[in-house]
DNA sequence: TAAAAATACTCCATAGGTATTTTAT
DNA sequence: ATAAAATACCTATGGAGTATTTTTA
């Protein structure tokens, strides 16, 4: 099947004329130059006329060019329209979501989320479990609907909204001689990581870990004396439980409590929680059903801190 | 880059409303059931809800695909309007034709024609010579904008419309005792091949030949004697003008003429000529940049029994 | 039992990538 | 020197194929 004028080439050339050179507009496509380059001469071939002449190393659009510019435009909104129409006529009960949720203890709300959802019969969630970035991938892809996932990485393809602010807590053995240090003024909810350069610490292996923590630690001023690296929260909290270390760990440790362990709030000027976020792809209708769901989610996952503004365009561009 | 709702997504859903089945559907779009059923899925898949319900075995559009089906038509009708526009609005002197020519004797009516455009600015040529299945295939792949190829296959995304009407003729060397036996009551020019079972034939193994000449010996109630299979016509002339047999060649040759080679016109029920034919996408825009170009062609390489009927559709359908 | 649709696989064209060169200011 | 675009080449993948199975009238 050749190439063909489509709406996708309707929508590179506005980038084009708003961004006033190929590079640009590439870059804001999300897609490289030459690609972008190849893409409008394939185009010109089907059409058999050009639609870019380069003058002064610049590429301005030809007259049929403009035209395709000024009533593209116009179909383009008509499509979007047609689009959000047919979004909301859709026929209840048929709703196919496809949710992204990380492996990990996380997996503890996603199961009562499924629970309480199991008699609502105006959707149908399928789950997909893995590492965020696969899931990321995947959402790129369109091959899911929707991530709940720690907002570990930015895309401009992908919409973000905040779910929960989920504090980080450090994780000290009841027996441990960190308390006394922390404890050393009075009884106290927090800690200072400053105090506890010596302290043996259980780390995780995870990129997801480290974004987190080790601005704590640099804030602190040192680097922590790790002693253990696990790959998941339940095996470097079941360390701390064995009394081997302190860790960090989020707020699900803390909030079930444990008998042998001390929780304190991380005393930090900068963040000292992560942001589960809810990921659609910017392309993604939301129906009212999905909008439900999501809005469900909230209700059982979210948080008080759910709308405090978060810029999760400083986040690493790289997936 | 994952699949869209697009202007093809609009297409195939009217087709598959008007053919009421995706099997229909699937052979007026030419493509494979199974192809189309998946790409329904997939786009069901990104859009969350389905398009279409199975009832009775059959697929039913949804509410929201009816939704698709009456704003997308309209959508189209812009679509092709604003194409149109722009087709009539190129810049002069920018239009690219990329045309396919067969190899053989014809280039040299594509050297006159070359010849004689060079001095019209307003478009720019670019040939590609090869055998007329692999131009088809470019065609269909919109590598090239039109060809110039004898009528030997029908394949409905292409639209054909004939150029010129080509005679084959007998060749028979001079001093051939076939003259003798074609003249028998009276000097003539036409040869009626029932008279020729036993005369040494030399044959072209290309199907393009044997699907014109084939027939016409059928016709004449035998299977000539091959003495000789020849790759292009120019060797096949040039063993008659040897004097090694008889020869079916097109017009070229006999308007020629040759001192050693007498040509008769066949005598024939049915056909004795090919169809030169114009052939262009479907989805061809032609500019009239492009139109002039067919015209001047029509001029040069034409005849007077172009405008004459021809099916196309009863051609050969395997390329 | 026949026709429609779905499923399972295989394959290849192509849209996109990176690296580099050319062009123009 | 810098920025834009074009070119060359490579790769992954998704769209389309064939063969087969399932579904339903």
């Amino acid at each position: 099947m050749a190439i063909d004028v489509e709406l996708k080439t309707i929508k590179i050339m506005l980038a084009i004329e708003q961004e006033g050179s190929f590079s640009k507009a590439a870059e804001v496509l999300y897609i490289s130059q030459p690609a972008l380059t190849q893409y409008i001469k394939r185009i010109e071939s089907v059409l058999s006329f050009p639609l870019y002449n380069r003058e002064n190393g610049k590429c301005v659009p030809t007259k049929a060019a403009k035209i395709l510019l000024k009533e593209g435009q116009l179909l383009l909104e008509q499509y979007d329209s047609m689009l959000k129409k047919m979004n909301n006529t859709v026929d209840s009960k048929v709703v196919n979501i496809q949710l992204g949720w990380p492996t990990g203890y996380t997996v503890q709300y996603l199961n009562s989320i499924m629970s309480s959802i199991s008699n609502l019969e105006s959707i149908n969630v399928k789950v997909t479990e893995n590492l965020v970035e696969t899931l990321i991938q995947l959402l790129l892809q369109k091959k899911l609907n929707v991530l709940i996932i720690p907002a570990l990485y930015f895309h401009p393809d992908l919409v973000y909204t905040t779910i929960r602010r989920e504090e980080f807590y450090l994780a000290v053995p009841k027996n441990h001689v960190a308390n006394t240090i922390i404890n050393k003024d009075r009884p106290t909810d927090y800690a200072n990581l400053s105090d506890l350069k010596d302290m043996p610490f259980i780390s995780l292996s995870a990129n997801a870990y480290k974004k987190f923590i080790d601005p704590l630690f640099h804030e602190a001023g040192y680097n922590p004396n790790i002693i253990f690296n696990c790959t998941n929260w339940y095996s470097s909290h079941s360390l701390v439980e064995d009394g081997l270390g302190l860790s960090i760990v989020p707020y699900w440790f803390a909030e079930k409590g444990h008998e042998k362990i001390n929780y304190y709030h991380i005393q930090s000027k900068q963040r000292a929680y992560r942001i589960l976020a809810c990921v659609f792809h910017r392309d993604q209708l939301v129906s009212p059903e999905l909008k439900g769901f999501i809005d469900h989610i909230k209700n059982i996952y979210g948080d008080q801190y759910a709308h405090l503004p978060f810029d999760y365009s400083n986040l690493n561009q790289n997936i």
